[in-house]
DNA sequence: TCATGTAGATGCATACTGCACCTATTGGCA
DNA sequence: TGCCAATAGGTGCAGTATGCATCTACATGA
């Protein structure tokens, strides 16, 4: 019962919100890759499907790591123009817990596979219920 | 198994945590597919590679679709033994919902592809290192 | 009448995130 | 020279999500 007629039912939210922690093992791949700055790394993510980051997040998980010990930085005063850099590079420990955050996200690949499973067969099946 | 790397910074967070509010258009597609109630919902979770859900957030969740209009429940107090149980049912905003949640998720599927397409090809050159 | 299984719900401490805001360096240009 | 924009990195705070423990309540069988 109480079908709730909130007005809001256009709620949207997390909807456009990638899930939170996957900043990490992208931001780990792509150090692997790039031995990039924050910076620029935060552009790259792009490449991934990220649209635009917040810096906030980026360094923030980036010293975080750090503090962890999955990547170690070291400051390129070298750059053309503007300020120092903070490069990155993969520790051992990255490496290694990269290849655990993959089978982390295997995991949520086969359950986003079985999610469309169903809700594909729902999709052409519904309408014909009793 | 998750074989818990230990050698220095023992961390393995979230490699064995789901993204979050994933629960959210998990729940709705059972509850599209199976009009059921909260504990039996929350065992059929594990059909979509959810371990064991914590009950709380299971309820809390679905309360939350309720006051949001996404889904209604009725009391179903036929059941043949223990107490009453709230059987939920997808309103129509809710099947809004589930839709603009399975394009969110295919953006995520999209992510995963993208992040695997690197991380085998970086993994097929580092193994060719001398 | 008590223990157990079923079913639902809440409180709290912690963690994560988005947003706003801040510092600092370099170079262009009026 | 002074100012602004772009580059680069970082912090504080408030709102939300989550895991864990705990609680109520019903039904049944011993």
């Amino acid at each position: 019962m109480s079908t709730n007629n909130s007005s809001d039912s256009g709620r949207r939210p997390e909807a456009s919100t990638q899930p939170r922690n996957w900043l990490q093992p992208f931001l780990l791949l792509s150090i692997q890759q790039w031995q990039s700055h924050g910076y620029e790394l935060m552009q790259r993510l792009s490449v991934f499907g990220f649209e635009a980051m917040d810096p906030g997040s980026v360094y923030r998980t980036l010293r975080q790591l750090e503090r962890d010990g999955l990547v170690s930085s070291d400051w390129d005063t070298n750059s053309s123009h503007g300020p120092a850099r903070r490069v990155y590079s993969l520790t051992e420990s990255g490496e290694t817990y990269l290849q655990t955050w993959a089978s982390a996200l295997r995991g949520y690949q086969s359950m986003l596979d079985s999610f469309f499973k169903s809700y594909a067969t729902d999709a052409g099946d519904r309408r014909g219920e009793t």
